[in-house]
RNA sequence: CGGGGUGUAGCGCAGUUUGGUAGCGUGCAUGGUUCGGGACCAUGAGGCCGCGGGUUCAAGUCCCGCCACUCCGACCA
């Protein structure tokens, strides 16, 4: 490729919007441009990544028995009447309608697609178990877009399913797609992953792991053990803490806190730590609009992922002006109305000497004993895990880092083929329903997640396995005709040898083009010059410096594909 | 959806307070001098000042409405 004609601007400045590395990166080099909110163009050297990257994925997804299909991305509604999901999905789905008036979404996710594929080819359990995936694109229509190509609308997924006659079956390929997606990342290039066990959501699975690129501009937490391998996303990290509890517990007294309803404030005026405070924290269910009231030490916070899955329905914070069964700022475990319903956290467990509101405006109850007072309590785990805190394994100090989620892979059960009568018949000619997994990796993010983790004061640093071309040909001087000439010479040469060549053929000065070089991430530099031409040689400097030689310009081509070879895992 | 910010040349920005011929840097084109880490000189091309309405002799600038982008939060199969 001739740099002279590649479509794409390479600026010296900052994009004034971009808050995290890769993208103000990709931006300046010219690779991505914004279209609309959170939808993307991709010049060639994105693309050019984004098919290495699909093509990594390809031959691991095959070395598994999959099967590359293609589903739409336009589907008709009743498909996802099917599923349920029609409805149970919100504004993220776009809904449209065609000339006729029929109704029709943009695919988010391709669950029903592959089981409408399968159900009336698939009939018997000698034909299980089998994975199917696609690399196609994905709609979705975040709430908020951000970070570059990390978070977009738009983007190419790879997602796969898989079909099993039973759970163990589904367990041992889950284990091999695991593999399969750690030797993805690992090829990539992407250095600090750690796999996460993650919450299931609302799509009904039990197991689900994570694939999580830990960087500071992470959107995740991830809750990782100093001593041994407990990993997990905070949404899922069980909390392991002392007894709160004194040697004496004090008699209950009501008293009188006026306008105090903040942690901080009751804990001043009452002169307690935060930790001997109980906390109410309210939610409403998104659907029935009742009010759940969720209990918990008041250093801490509610774990909103955990109450969630326990209360089995979508919460959101409930808004209580106008409710008259409870009182916001002074809601207490002891007299509470019992027309909410009541969560514990266990750091109330056996917890004494406690302060809570007293369900009446501008009081307080103090010397709250919850294992005197409150019988028949129920106590889950609902709250967040903090830094340092003990490791539910082994009891050593865990730590918190961010993360980007570039991968995730899940143990689906029934769902899907239940709901929409997918049965196969079993040895005993029984009809069932197969059991999925499913897996998916974003190709634009794990792009840009590469990015993020590598790079430097110039620019992007592409691993060899992904970049958008292995050398970067630089002739100083090209209006020498000596220069001139051999540099074409071993282009050519370099292009002939299946040797991928950016050349810059612009007569500029060394430093725009040193700097452009740097910019793009190029691994490898070749640099021409009449300088390295006196000793009829080429200098090869790889983009992280730490390979640099003068070769002969008869050994150039064989050195560099030595240097590709050893680099490409 | 809530709160902030910004829309002026390809890109980065000034000009808006106080209405009066559209600016700077960079990039681009042409010529010349340079030439190993973003050179210099000269000349030149490039604008619906986000869109619509209003006030005014006169609007990038003032008023009203809308739109887009963006940051923080809510949301995220």
């Amino acid at each position: 490729m001739l740099l002279s004609k590649l479509v794409g601007e390479r600026t010296k400045e900052n994009p004034s919007d971009a808050t995290i590395r890769s993208h103000a990166l990709l931006v300046r080099a010219g690779f991505i441009k914004l279209v609309a909110n959170g939808i993307w163009a991709l010049a060639m050297p994105a693309r050019r990544i984004c098919k290495k990257i699909e093509n990594i994925i390809r031959e691991e997804m095959d070395a598994v028995e999959g099967q590359e299909v293609s589903f739409p991305v336009v589907m008709p509604r009743e498909l996802w009447e099917e599923s349920g999901r029609y409805s149970s999905i919100g504004d993220e789905m776009v809904r449209f309608k065609d000339r006729n008036q029929k109704d029709l979404v943009l695919g988010m996710t391709h669950e029903e697609a592959a089981v409408y594929l399968c159900r009336n080819w698939v009939s018997s359990y000698q034909q299980l178990p089998f994975m199917i995936y696609q690399l196609q694109t994905k709609f979705r229509d975040e709430a908020r877009s951000r970070g570059g190509l990390i978070r977009v609308r738009e983007f190419v997924m790879k997602d796969a399913y898989s079909f099993h006659m039973s759970q163990e079956g589904l367990e041992e390929y889950y284990q091999r797609m695991y593999d399969a997606y750690s030797r993805i990342f690992k090829r990539i290039g992407m250095k600090k992953v750690a796999v996460v066990k993650s919450d299931s959501g609302m799509m009904g699975g039990n197991i689900a792991h994570e694939y999580m690129l830990l960087t500071p501009s992470g959107e995740d937490t991830i809750v990782l053990c100093s001593s041994c391998d407990y990993k997990a996303n905070i949404e899922i990290a069980a909390s392991v803490r002392e007894p709160n509890r004194d040697d004496i517990s004090s008699e209950l007294e009501e008293v009188f806190t006026a306008d105090k309803i903040q942690i901080d404030e009751v804990s001043e005026l009452l002169k307690v730590p935060a930790h001997k405070t109980i906390k109410a924290v309210t939610y409403e269910n998104r659907y029935s609009g009742e009010i759940i009231v969720a209990f918990i030490r008041g250093d801490l916070e509610i774990n909103e992922a955990k109450l969630k899955k326990l209360v089995g329905k979508d919460i959101v914070p409930a808004s209580l002006q106008d409710s008259q069964d409870v009182f916001a700022g002074n809601i207490g475990p002891i007299g509470l109305t019992d027309k909410v319903k009541v969560f514990f956290d266990t750091s109330l467990k056996e917890a004494n000497n406690m302060v809570g509101g007293a369900n009446k405006p501008e009081y307080h109850i103090t010397g709250i004993d919850v294992s005197r007072d409150l019988k028949g309590v129920r106590f889950d785990d609902i709250s967040k895990v903090r830094e340092n805190e003990k490791c539910p394994v082994c009891g050593h100090e865990l730590n918190l880092e961010n993360g980007i989620e570039v991968g995730n892979i899940f143990q689906l059960g029934d769902k899907y083929t239940k709901g929409m009568n997918m049965t196969v018949l079993n040895r005993e000619g029984k009809a069932q329903h197969p059991i999925m997994g499913c897996y998916g990796i974003g190709i634009g993010r794990a792009l840009s997640s590469v990015a993020e983790e590598s790079n430097d004061e110039y620019g992007l640093i592409w691993p060899m396995s992904i970049a958008p071309w292995h050398v970067y040909l630089c002739p100083l001087r090209l209006d020498d005709p000596l220069v001139k000439e051999n540099a074409y010479k071993l282009y050519r040469e370099l292009e002939e040898q299946g040797v991928e060549v950016l050349f810059d053929d612009r007569d500029t000065s060394a430093g725009v083009k040193f700097s452009d070089c740097d910019l793009m991430g190029i691994p490898l530099r070749v640099v021409i010059s009449p300088r390295s031409l006196k000793n009829n040689q080429a200098e090869v400097q790889s983009r992280t410096k730490d390979f640099n030689k003068n070769i002969n310009l008869s050994d150039v081509t064989s050195e560099i594909k030595k240097i590709i070879s050893n680099s490409i895992l």
